[in-house]
RNA sequence: GCGGCGGUGGCGGAACGGUAGACGCGGGGCCCUCAAAAGGCCCUGUCCGAAAGGGUGUGUGGGUUCGAAUCCCACCCGCCGCACCA
């Protein structure tokens, strides 16, 4: 017999030129196509930037398992690829470099497809996309545009995070907790500038209420619902008789209204220093809030930070009793929620009761506790009650029933109203960067911010020298290319020099994928009915907040303008867990990096891949072992060498593959082990379970390698043959060599195989007999044994006796096919 | 503090309320070989025992059940997200 050697490489490079000439992995817009036949399966779209890691080794290895499934269950599967192209790593290497980061980006993207490739990852490419392309990002400044025409895009100036490094301003959740820009580190500043916004906060409702309607991890789903930040309460006005200006609060609690004794403004509230003005407090007013605003979140954020803040010299009015109660300025208060300015209820607020022990203010208990906690007297108390200290007609109800009867209440005196606040802000998508979408706005003095007309798009970017950020675009230094017309009057004109954040690019490329080439419009509407919505959707956890709520606030925007006829662009998602070295994140300055590139280079793509889904559930952290990978790489041989011994064997691979249900023997139990490995692995897949997948793949081959010697050569072949046909959707190559070795066929072109019901049931299975729940012995039952049977065989065997003897059997559990329990005394 | 997820051998991890530890790594023994590499076979939670077998064992303590890693209650620990959010 010949002596085989598993050859990864000449496999793995024999089967890619095929998938690659054949453009195997390619399909169709094809109208009349069932849309439960197609199924769109799509991981996240890589940042070029560099080499590929090994995170991304395994999502596309995951997302091509499930595409592969789907495709051999006889459904039409989109899976496709591009690259999220714009953004600050390829531009920051132009400044330091001079390199254009359009080349930069272009060896990355190179990189990228030639490992991808090398991977074997079943890939689209007649529709791959690139973000920094013309083409591409025409309709993004389109998309952009529709925005504005409907008012969703708007441009205000605004207390924005800059980054003074990165020469930016960055959305809040490009901030991290400790106020530091997400890309750089730098400590983030608060600054006064004009930008441009997406109003997300307007789809706040349907952001929250929808999340009930697709399938998505329930983490991912809590931190939208926390990013998202809805409190339902109500708007409450204070009116400051001294200057005659309303101003609204927004309270959780209108049931401690009658307890309000003070009243706080944010240090950014635009009101702050007009009101301090005149009194012998401006001064102090002034040299805190400069303090204040120089402070960093987290330096303001600290809960543990004693309270601070100036009185203003004024009063308002509590619309409740009167009252005339002082205004303060204090830093806990922020400008970005409700409202910039709160009631303070000490008695029943942790923070203002801290604020009032230090200013030394009044505390009035409005709510008593009732019951159990009666006898907790201590404040701040934050629990239910009942009210007291309020309105005759309020005092004495329930404060949850009280809440309704005072918002009525004020509704009718035209004092407040119920209301909902929310802690999502406004997008703000302006970048005064060079290497993004530029927004496709005309300032014109007459005619103000006018869109670029849609047949002068894309407005693309002009070639610039110096990609220094000064504070402001780059684009700006391009003259020639700011100055233009007005589009609608004719007269002079300045282009907008601001570039887009790239999440507005990411933001809706999973539809481009659908029409890519399409130059007359971003997409056709009958293109999208076949595919969208996505319906797998594969990713890493860190998007859970940024991408995928933008993403989603794209598609309920578009549907809204007409565009879409869907609500959700995801309906299933799957989160994949980091890959880990060392117990730590993979890092250049841990020096912990693996490589894909060397993996492959090793052992093989099919072992690197195999091993990546092997290691552990595929949503959990995985800890990279080198022995590891040794272990799945001895098995992908194994499976190979006994595949080619046995293909010799049996000469001509034409014949059928059989498993004929009337073999004896070893021959039966090979059999029935390749038809339970269809069952398990079927199933497995089903529910992303890769690990026992490939777990029951290796069982088989385990049993194959046992049996090799006794079974006849057909059978090694039908359970070789199962065994490539299953592993196909993790370890393509290599099965695809397997199969058609043996079965004379492309395996990607078999249907998914499925297991025989009269080999997977038994005429004969292992009883387990216990006694008083404990295991006490096996025997063997036939299958259709009924419960007395069953009893009588336990009770016969040996070690059940032991146990039984001299005792009293007081109940007998039966589960035909399982166990038999006898409960003795 | 609030919310989410998790805790099982030396390690990664398996287990519809029904044989805990599949599969892999690591370790030990053996075969093949002049030798090694590669490959193959067997053993491998722990304690007692020569073995048969028994005890014990899924973070801790209770509970439900004939039977609990799994369900319920309380707690401890770890990771992730949010957090002076009015």
């Amino acid at each position: 017999m010949t002596d085989y050697q598993y050859d990864p490489h000449a496999i793995e490079s024999r089967w890619q030129e095929v998938w690659e000439r054949e453009q195997t992995w390619r399909v169709t817009n094809s109208h009349d196509a069932d849309r439960a036949n197609n199924a769109y399966i799509l991981e996240m779209l890589p940042y070029p930037s560099g080499e590929p890691h090994i995170g991304h080794l395994k999502c596309y290895a995951l997302g091509d398992a499930i595409a592969h499934f789907n495709r051999r269950l006889g459904r039409r599967v989109l899976h496709p690829m591009g690259y999220d192209a714009f953004g600050l790593p390829a531009e920051n290497h132009a400044i330091k470099t001079g390199e254009h980061p359009r080349d930069s980006t272009a060896a990355s993207i190179a990189s990228f497809q030639r490992q991808f490739r090398s991977w074997g990852i079943s890939i689209d490419w007649s529709r791959e996309l690139a973000t920094h392309e013309p083409s591409y990002y025409h309709w993004t400044q389109w998309i952009f545009l529709e925005l504005f025409k409907a008012g969703l895009a708007y441009r205000k100036e605004a207390a924005v995070k800059w980054c003074p490094h990165d020469q930016t301003v960055l959305a809040n959740e490009q901030v991290d907790a400790d106020g530091r820009c997400e890309r750089c580190g730098h400590l983030v500043e608060v600054r006064q500038l004009e930008q441009w916004f997406l109003r997300i906060t307007d789809y706040a409702e349907r952001l929250l209420g929808d999340l009930d309607t697709i399938d998505w991890p329930s983490n991912v789903k809590t931190m939208q619902r926390n990013w998202i930040g809805r409190s339902e309460g109500a708007e409450v006005t204070f009116r400051c008789e001294q200057l005659g200006i309303d101003y609204p609060v927004f309270t959780t609690r209108p049931d401690t209204l009658f307890g309000a004794t003070f009243f706080v403004m944010a240090p950014e509230h635009p009101d702050v220093m007009r009101l301090a003005e005149g009194t012998e407090h401006e001064h102090e007013v002034r040299e805190y809030v400069n303090v204040a605003l120089n402070e960093t979140n987290q330096e303001r954020g600290n809960a543990e930070k004693p309270k601070t803040g100036v009185s203003l010299g004024r009063t308002v009015t509590n619309p409740v009793n009167g009252e005339q109660i002082p205004m303060y300025v204090a830093d806990y208060v922020l400008m970005e929620y409700g409202t910039g300015a709160i009631m303070a209820v000490p008695a029943h607020d942790e923070r203002d009761y801290a604020f009032a022990r230090a200013f030394d203010l009044p505390i009035r208990r409005v709510i008593a506790p009732t019951g159990e906690e009666a006898e907790d007297d201590a404040l701040p108390y934050a629990g239910d009650g009942v009210l007291v200290n309020s309105r005759e007609d309020f005092d004495g109800l329930p404060n949850r029933e009280a809440l309704g009867a005072i918002v009525h209440w004020l509704d009718v005196e035209g004092k407040g109203h119920a209301s909902v606040n929310y802690k999502l802000r406004d997008w703000l998508v302006s970048r005064q960067r060079y290497w993004g979408a530029p927004i496709p706005i005309v300032y014109c003095e007459s005619c103000g911010a006018v869109p670029v007309p849609e047949d002068e798009l894309p407005v693309e970017l002009p070639e610039i020298d110096d990609y220094t950020p000064k504070g402001r675009s780059p684009l700006a230094a391009a003259e020639d290319w700011v100055n233009t017309t007005c589009p609608s009057c004719g007269g002079a004109g300045r282009r907008e020099t601001d570039t887009m954040d790239t999440f507005v690019d990411s933001s809706w490329y999973f539809l481009r994928y659908c029409d890519p080439t399409n130059a007359h419009a971003a997409w056709d509407a009958q293109a999208l009915r076949e595919w969208m919505p996505v319906d797998q959707y594969i990713g890493g956890v860190e998007h859970a907040i940024l991408h995928l709520m933008y993403a989603r606030f794209f598609c309920k925007a578009l549907a809204d303008l007409g565009h879409l006829d869907f609500q959700e662009p995801f309906k299933a998602l799957f989160t994949q867990g980091m890959v880990t070295k060392d117990g730590a994140k993979m890092s250049k300055s841990r020096g912990n990096v693996v490589s894909p590139a060397s993996i492959v280079e090793r052992v093989g793509a099919d072992t690197a891949r195999c091993y990546i889904l092997f290691v552990g559930p595929p949503d959990q952290d995985a800890e990279w072992s080198d022995s590891g990978v040794e272990g799945v790489h001895r098995f992908l041989s194994r499976l190979w060498r006994l595949a080619a011994e046995t293909a010799e064997a049996v000469g001509s691979a034409s014949a059928p593959l059989v498993s004929d249900a009337g073999a004896q023997g070893d021959d039966l139990a090979l059999l029935r082990k390749a038809h339970w490995a269809i069952e398990k692995v079927s199933d497995d897949l089903r529910r992303f379970a890769f690990n026992t997948a490939i777990a029951a793949v290796m069982e088989l081959l385990n049993d194959c390698s046992r049996l090799r010697e006794t079974v006849e050569t057909q059978t090694m072949r039908f359970a070789l043959a199962t065994a490539g046909s299953l592993l196909f959707p993790f370890a393509p190559h290599v099965a695809a060599d397997v199969y058609e070795r043996l079965a004379g066929e492309r395996v990607w072109e078999a249907p998914w195989p499925s297991a025989d019901e009269e080999l997977l049931e038994r005429d004969e299975y292992e009883l387990v007999c216990q006694v008083n729940g404990k295991l006490r012995d096996r025997v063997q039952a036939a299958t259709g044994a009924s419960a007395d049977e069953l009893k009588a065989l336990c009770l016969a065997a040996p070690n059940v006796q032991a146990h039984v003897e001299g005792k009293q059997i007081v109940k007998e559990i039966v589960v035909p096919g399982k166990l038999v329990n006898l409960v003795v005394r």
